[in-house]
DNA sequence: TTTTGAGTTGTTCGA
DNA sequence: GTCGAACAACTCAAA
C-alpha cells in the first residue's frame, strides 16, 4: 500500500461539521476532498428555488471557511454530480465515494446514476445516515404500514429515541495534491440574484453552522420556556427559526433533541407544554419526510385522490395579488411581503396565507406551493408538501374542510395590537388596532385620520369572506361524492 | 378480524 | 360579550 487511501466527500445539504457521518466516516482515509457540485439546470422538478440558493451561497461560504481551519478545503464544482464526482475520483486516484443521504425523491435518479458509473469505475460507495432522525423504515406501525396520523408517529416516536450526538472533528485529512483545474468559485455558482432582492435578507439571517448553533442554544435557553403561547403571535419573535439552518444541515435535529433531553429530561417523561410543543415541531419535520419518502408522489398529487378532481380556478389577477401582498386582507398582505422581504415568514400566517389562497381564491395549493418554493429560505420539499396538503385539506391528518381560516379574526386573535400588520403594511400603520385588520369596516374619518384612501393607498378586499367561504364549503360538498 | 376511540393549528351561530 | 355546541363523516391506530 504505497498510495494514500483517499476519498472523495460530496457534500450537499450537509454544511456542518457536528453530526456529520460521511465526514467522520472519512476520517478513516489519508486524503479526503470534500466537494459541492452545483448543477446550472436540473433535469428534476424542485429545483432550488431563488431565495434557498441565497441562503446556500453564504452556506457553503461559511462552511469553506470552517474547512479551511480544520485544514482541509471544500472543492466547488460545476456540472452533473455523478459525472464530476467519478471525474475527480479518477483524478485523485481516490478509492470512494462518501456522501449523507438525501431523503428527497426527486434525487434518486441522480444516485442511481452514481452508483451505476462508480460501479462501473470499481469505486466503492459510502452512503450515511443524513438530516433525519428516522429514515424510511425506522419508524413504523406495528403492522408495518407507514403513518398517517402524527400524533401517533409522536408517541411511538419518544417511546424508542434516544439522541446520539457526535462531536465535530478537530482535524481533518488533507486535501491530496494535484489540484483539480475545473474548480469554480463560490462567485462562480451564480447563485445570488442579478437584481438586489436580498438586501432585506442580510439583516435578518445569518447562514452557518455557527450562527445555527447559537441560535439554538439561545432559544433553548430562552424562548422555548414561552413558546407554546408566544410561537402563534406573528409579531414577536417566538420561534426558533431555524428551519432554514435545519433545511441545508447546518444543524441536525438530532442536536436540537440532545439540547433538549440534557436539559429537560427525558421526551417521553417532558412536563413542560412549552418544551413538549417545541419538540413536537421538530417531529413535525420528521413525519412530513416519512410521508414524502413513502407517498413519493405527493409534492404534485394529493395524498387523498379524491381531491384530483377538485374545481380549482386559474385566476392570474388574483394570484399575483396574493404574492405582491394586495389581496386587501392586512393579515394576508403583511404574511406576503414578510416572506418577500425576508424569505421567511411566520408559521401562523402560512397557515393563514395558504388557507385563503386555496379557499378564498380558489387556486390550487400546487400553485401557491410553488410560489413558497421559491421565496422562502427554509424551503424543504417535505415540510412545504406536506403544509399545503394539509390546509388543503388532501394531506394526511388534514384539516376538516369546514375549518376556513376566517383572515380578519386569526389577525385579531393573535395580534390584537395590529402590530404585524403596521411592520408589514406601513400604509396602515396609523390605523387604530380595532380597524387595521378591517380597514374597509372602519368608518371614513378613522380612514381620513390615518392618512388612508382605500382603493389608492391600500386596496379593497378582492373577495368577500363570507361569500368565498360558502362557495369553497360548497365545492368541497361535492368532493365528498 | 373486529371494535373502539381518536384525530395540530377553526368558525359560526345562537342562547 | 361569552360560551358551548354544531359543523360530517371518515380514516387511522391499536387493542
Amino acid at each position: 500500500m504505497n498510495s494514500p487511501k483517499t476519498a472523495i466527500l460530496w457534500i450537499r445539504r450537509d454544511l456542518r461539521l457536528h453530526d456529520n457521518q460521511a465526514l467522520l466516516h472519512s476520517l478513516n482515509f489519508q486524503q479526503v476532498v470534500p466537494c459541492f457540485i452545483w448543477e446550472d439546470t436540473p433535469s428534476t422538478e424542485w429545483r432550488m428555488g431563488a431565495a434557498s440558493k441565497w441562503w446556500l451561497h453564504h452556506s457553503l461560504h461559511a462552511f469553506q471557511q470552517s474547512l479551511k481551519k480544520l485544514g482541509s478545503d471544500l472543492v466547488l464544482v460545476k456540472g452533473t454530480p455523478e459525472k464530476k464526482l467519478v471525474e475527480l475520483a479518477q483524478h485523485y486516484g481516490a478509492s470512494s465515494i462518501l456522501w449523507n443521504r438525501s431523503y428527497n425523491p426527486q434525487e434518486a435518479p441522480t444516485i442511481q446514476a452514481l452508483m451505476r458509473a462508480a460501479g462501473q469505475q470499481g469505486l466503492e460507495v459510502i452512503a450515511c445516515q443524513g438530516n433525519l432522525l428516522c429514515e424510511k423504515s425506522a419508524l413504523l406501525k406495528d403492522d408495518g404500514n407507514p403513518y398517517k396520523v402524527y400524533t401517533a408517529f409522536w408517541r411511538k416516536f419518544i417511546k424508542v429515541y434516544t439522541p446520539t450526538c457526535q462531536a465535530k472533528p478537530t482535524q481533518l485529512p488533507a486535501l491530496p495534491q494535484a489540484p483539480y483545474t475545473k474548480t469554480a468559485t463560490l462567485a462562480d455558482l451564480n447563485l445570488l440574484p442579478d437584481i438586489p432582492w436580498d438586501a432585506g435578507f442580510n439583516e435578518y439571517w445569518h447562514p452557518g453552522e455557527e450562527h445555527a448553533l447559537t441560535k439554538m442554544r439561545t432559544f433553548l435557553k430562552q424562548g422555548v420556556l414561552r413558546y407554546k403561547s408566544d410561537r402563534d403571535q406573528p409579531h414577536l419573535a417566538g420561534t426558533s427559526m431555524l428551519s432554514p439552518h435545519l433545511q441545508f444541515g447546518e444543524i441536525h435535529p438530532q442536536r436540537i433533541l440532545q439540547h433538549i433531553v440534557d436539559t429537560f429530561g427525558p421526551l417521553g417523561q417532558l412536563t413542560d407544554p412549552n418544551i413538549i410543543q417545541f419538540t413536537k415541531e421538530v417531529l413535525w419535520r420528521e413525519f412530513s419526510y416519512h410521508l414524502l419518502q413513502h407517498f413519493p408522489h405527493t409534492p404534485n398529487q394529493p395524498l387523498v385522490k379524491a381531491f384530483q378532481h377538485f374545481p380549482y380556478q386559474k385566476n392570474k389577477v388574483w394570484f399575483k395579488a396574493w404574492t405582491k401582498g394586495q389581496t386587501g386582507y392586512p393579515i394576508v398582505d403583511a404574511g406576503m411581503r414578510q416572506l418577500w422581504h425576508t424569505g421567511w415568514m411566520h408559521n401562523r400566517v402560512r397557515m393563514i396565507t395558504a388557507s385563503f389562497l386555496i379557499k378564498h381564491l380558489g387556486v390550487h395549493w400546487l400553485e401557491g406551493a410553488k410560489w413558497f418554493w421559491d421565496t422562502l429560505v427554509d424551503a424543504d420539499l417535505a415540510s412545504n408538501t406536506q403544509g399545503w396538503q394539509w390546509t388543503a385539506g388532501c394531506g394526511a391528518d388534514a384539516a376538516p374542510f369546514f375549518r376556513i381560516f376566517n383572515p380578519i379574526t386569526q389577525g385579531e386573535k393573535f395580534d390584537p395590537q395590529g402590530l404585524y400588520a403596521a411592520r408589514w403594511c406601513p400604509e396602515l400603520r396609523h390605523l387604530p388596532a380595532k380597524w387595521i385588520y378591517k380597514p374597509w369596516e372602519a368608518p371614513s374619518h378613522e380612514l381620513k385620520k390615518a392618512g388612508i384612501h382605500l382603493g389608492t393607498d391600500y386596496p379593497y378586499p378582492i373577495v368577500d369572506h363570507k361569500e368565498s367561504r360558502e362557495r369553497a364549503l360548497s365545492q368541497y360538498e361535492e368532493i365528498k361524492k
